[in-house]
DNA sequence: TTGTACGCGTTATCAT
DNA sequence: ATGATAACGCGTACAA
């Protein structure tokens, strides 16, 4: 069968009216009288025509779509993220290109560049690997961009985060509640996010007149904490540290896995408190102690925020936008061992 | 700042050639002197230009874009199955257009639309909610397609399915070898992959002499799995019904769920068996016992297929193409209780 | 090796 | 209320 390309002149010309009209009989940007609009619709329905959205893209400049970069789509927390957005866009009317880096600079770049061509219209980057300051300027142009769940140094992006401090805070709150004394961190690499959880955790050890912990690297990965936890295996056994926060869900089911591997049981011997609350921190057992983000709010607001820019109704300006995070206890966390 | 936007033209004057030489310049599709070359890549660099895809598509009549629908991109198997996809995307240069539907017919069918609009070379579908065989037609007009996960009656397009009957009958006869004789299904409404799970573990049931197991509607969903339970919680409490088939893991993880909450033990009194192999069933306790997919697989090989068409590498041929699967037996499912 | 000129399908401007 | 025509920015036959 071979392919019949319908355009616009088609059913003009059908329908006996100028292209014009039938453009704005679909738009309504215009009146059009109910019997040419008639001749026209029924001419659309016979030739089954529907607009190119290539040539529309061209013609208004631009796409009716958003970008949107993610470390890792089969990390719920970002899959949760990538839903909230793409429901906001729907229903204003825009697709979400998915972009998934893995953590990778290159593809991250790649993909920015990508934006660059006006491939999309405005963008929603969850940074993995983003590129310095003035590369990410340079590789933007003047494209608009919200960023969310992770802080890009030196982009004057409006910023969308959780209290990653405040969380770090509440989780160190609570294990030192329970007595533990020395705990270790599992962080992941140059992330500002991971890094804030870090911090806000060693300054309420700090205030509680403990010494800084002991902060490891997990790679934001499940095998990530599996392995940190091995580096420091015999000082879990020895008891030396009583506790691991992790600064996600992933990387403390990595650790749980591994510290019930070496016969280490969590709570009992090790408690651990991750951050995100993921689907799988309540489903895991023991249920995860972790630190709640509003995931879909986090979506949300930037994808509305970005659309408001796009639509004109509000200009971006830059700043951050903090979200309130909550400690979930659950049973991966109790009282130090040798206090009870 | 203003917006300068540098088109082709730009470059041309400023390199002091035509477009034409600009254009190849980039694509390499025709001969450039050194020295030019060299001229109009200065000259794009000054400018900062980057070709418009937009004006590109419109000329080229394509957009380098893919359409993914996918029911929910929370539940980590259809997120699995994006990354797959997304990844062979990528290296072949295209991007994907993500399209959640939520289980939703009409949004199912706003997303064909988009489609047919040929903002999309073409479509990777997997329905959850798909629409009536001729209106997908009729949606679809002559648009590349290729389905995965889930056939969809009456198409013709090709389709990536794992062997769900031959899981089914995995599944029974798993539970048969541990003594079951009366088991309850949770399926999940008028989805293909679902009922053939259906099917197939009833036929291994008949053939084992046994009565029809009762089939009972979770819709896909944990929150549908723990209803279904509860529908039947009497007859698991009673001992009559021993052991449970969900047509996927979550639904398992639901009417574990319930399970528990009435006392029950998983596996000591009911045994459950998923479908699909998420993360989640490995990370759950107990762990579940499931039918596992080969997610990525089947995106990959999906994806690849459909680029080949588009690439005219390979036409599209209508074809059934069914990936094995494989019972993962773990700690959910157990010998009948009341035969240890 | 390089340039000219047209087509892609739509929307915007200006005219009637 | 309707129509003619010019962009939109790029790719590419065809010409030189």
């Amino acid at each position: 069968v071979e392919v019949e390309v319908v355009s616009i002149a088609d059913v003009a010309q059908r329908a006996r009216v100028s292209q014009t009209t039938v453009s704005h009989t679909l738009s309504g940007k215009r009146p059009v009288s109910p019997e040419v609009q008639e001749r026209v619709r029924l001419a659309m329905a016979e030739l089954g025509y529907t607009p190119r959205r290539a040539a529309q893209n061209l013609a208004q400049g631009r796409t009716r779509l958003l970008g949107l970069i993610v470390p890792d789509i089969s990390n719920s927390f970002f899959a949760a993220l990538a839903r909230g957005i793409e429901e906001v866009a729907i229903h204003a009317q825009y697709n979400v290109v998915l972009c998934n880096s893995g953590f990778d600079n290159q593809r991250e770049v790649l993909y920015l560049e990508t934006i660059r061509s006006r491939a999309v219209d405005g963008a929603v980057y969850a940074a993995g690997a983003p590129p310095s300051d003035s590369e990410l300027g340079r590789l933007l142009g003047d494209l608009p961009l919200v960023l969310v769940d992770e802080d890009v140094p030196g982009s004057a992006a409006p910023t969308f985060v959780s209290d990653n401090a405040e969380g770090g805070r509440l989780a160190a709150a609570h294990l030192l509640g329970f007595g533990h004394r020395s705990v270790a961190i599992i962080s992941a690499g140059a992330l500002q996010s991971a890094q804030l959880r870090t911090a806000g955790f060693t300054e309420e050890c700090r205030r509680a007149g403990l010494a800084a912990p002991a902060v490891l690297d997990g790679g934001f990965t499940f095998e990530g904490g599996l392995v940190a936890v091995e580096t420091i295996l015999d000082r879990l056994v020895s008891g030396e540290i009583t506790a691991i926060f992790a600064a996600n869900d992933l990387m403390a089911l990595g650790a749980i896995e591994r510290l019930e591997r070496a016969g280490l049981s969590v709570p009992g011997d090790v408690s651990v408190v991750g951050f995100d609350d993921v689907d799988l921190a309540r489903f895991a057992r023991p249920r995860l102690t972790t630190v709640r983000q509003d995931v879909s709010r986090l979506g949300q607001r930037a994808a509305a925020t970005l659309i408001d820019a796009l639509e004109g109704r509000r200009p971006l300006v830059p700043g951050r936008h903090v979200f309130d995070v909550q400690l979930i206890e659950r049973d991966s966390s109790g009282p130090r061992s040798d206090m009870r």
